[in-house]
DNA sequence: CAACTTCTATAAGTACGTGATACGAATTGG
DNA sequence: CCAATTCGTATCACGTACTTATAGAAGTTG
């Protein structure tokens, strides 16, 4: 028989999960831009430019959320469309260079409001998180 | 000179979790509360009655969303509001049974959907997580 | 007890999501 | 090769969840 698998709790991993979200949240800048369009930006960053079909699938939300959210960001200049020369039907999403400084600016603020919260952490938590982290990424792959 | 601090990029903390929370937030239940409305049932779980005030501090939103949040819920049947003996002006506002049930069935949900994520994580990498989950608890506390 | 402070509620506006539906562009079968 | 269908996006009507500004009742205080 080979040993027990690890236990790790999903439950306790998901509140744990959800609370440090939420202080992270409590950092946040007061205008900041929701989930939704944060985690869209980054996935543009990360990808290129995307379909609003294949955003809204990605994201887990409506197409027309998606269309309005990406009107939006166009509106701020996060964001703009392009025709797909394919298809006359697409809409490319792209980010702006604007959308990218945002990303950037918004990392800095949370990197540097988590640092805060770590100075209240002992040194062994600390590694302890550290260690854990490449294998948190893999799970939100 | 003592050694140098464990290297735990918090920029890169800030995004797993972000993502790792987000990955939880798809598998929801397709009505589910929104994220105000799940922290402050769980304050009031944990905690037991609080005034309005008190927890729109706690959970970083103005009084008058906490106002309609609790309104929202108590139409739910989810929190109910009881008068402060000592002071006329005070709400306090306490978790039902219903608000319980419905954070129990919550957390069975979303350990359910992680726990199948996690077949697809190394038993490695499970260890580490495990490991490292009471640092993540003490640096929500 | 009049003036101030505290606590909650209401009002008006915006962002963000939903389902239903419209409509032009692409695909397809007879 | 074109009528029917499917695909991709937009629009509409609606509900929720926030914001700021303000009102108003209950406590506190000089």
């Amino acid at each position: 028989m080979p040993a027990a698998r690890t236990a790790l709790d999903p439950a306790r991993l998901t509140v744990a999960v959800e609370r440090v979200f939420s202080l992270l949240r409590q950092g946040n800048p007061p205008n900041d831009i929701s989930l939704t369009a944060a985690s869209t930006l980054r996935r543009l960053e990360r990808e290129g430019p995307r379909r609003l079909t294949e955003l809204a699938t990605a994201e887990g939300v409506t197409q027309p959320a998606m269309t309005q959210l990406v009107q939006r960001m166009e509106r701020e200049g996060l964001a703009d469309r392009a025709a797909d020369p394919a298809d006359g039907r697409v809409v490319l999403v792209r980010i702006t260079r604007a959308g990218s400084e945002l990303l950037e600016r918004r990392r800095s603020v949370r990197a540097a409001h988590l640092a805060a919260l770590l100075v209240d952490v002992s040194d062994d938590d600390e590694a302890l998180i550290a260690a854990a982290l490449p294998a948190l990424e893999r799970l939100a792959k």
